[in-house]
DNA sequence: ATCGTTCATCGTAATTTAACGATTTATGTG
DNA sequence: CACATAAATCGTTAAATTACGATGAACGAT
């Protein structure tokens, strides 16, 4: 195992950095990784959601609120109902960034 | 825009979901993102990383610890040194469980 | 055997996150 | 206009995260 390889080479890209952490973030709960995979098939209200997750319907609702607030998903309000549907290019944003690090 | 499609065919893998969410939980932190940045072009001893992450020694090695918990990242400690590489499996299969929501 | 280097661990403080029940908001309906 | 419904927001509590300095452990070299 070679050590020490040149460091000088290297450059950092903070904004890049910033966004897929945030991207990661948003993604790194269970139950919120079961949203965005129930979303990946189908567009749902939230109270369709609320049955799915077994928490209470204030806390699906935050965790939406952290899905939207990343771009991971949309909501259209259609009161009192409200559309929750996947943004998959931001799934593709997040494997693009993951490319350059170590992904095909 | 379609709502209310059938929820009774969704399929939840709780393994699944946890496996997903723990990788992305990792990866959260700019800093963490950083650190896999750089190692995806070289292999590491901890005192160079701790120079590009402007933070106390202490953090890296956090830092590191949760990447490493997270197979993410490998360690071969050779007294008093410790070499630290990329998985590129690991960011891989991160890219395969988001392919499985809407990513390409 | 002592010293220096490198990294991990400990103890702590500040901040953030996750979860819940209760309440509020914003409609469409009777 | 009053009501029902769906979702967001509020207030709170418990737990987890992030960061740091200080300390500890493990080796190689002197």
């Amino acid at each position: 195992m070679e050590c020490l390889q040149s460091l000088a080479d290297f450059q950092f890209n903070e904004t890049e950095e910033k966004e897929l952490a945030a991207y990661a973030k948003a993604i790194g709960h269970p139950a919120r990784v079961r949203l965005l995979r129930i979303l990946a098939g189908r567009v749902c209200l939230g109270s369709d959601l609320v049955g799915q997750l077994g928490l209470a319907q204030s806390t699906v609702s935050e965790h939406l609120r952290i899905l939207r607030k990343a771009g991971l998903v949309h909501a259209e309000v259609k009161h009192p109902k409200t559309c929750f549907s996947l943004r998959p290019e931001a799934i593709q944003r997040v494997q693009q960034l993951l490319a350059d690090i170590g992904g095909v």
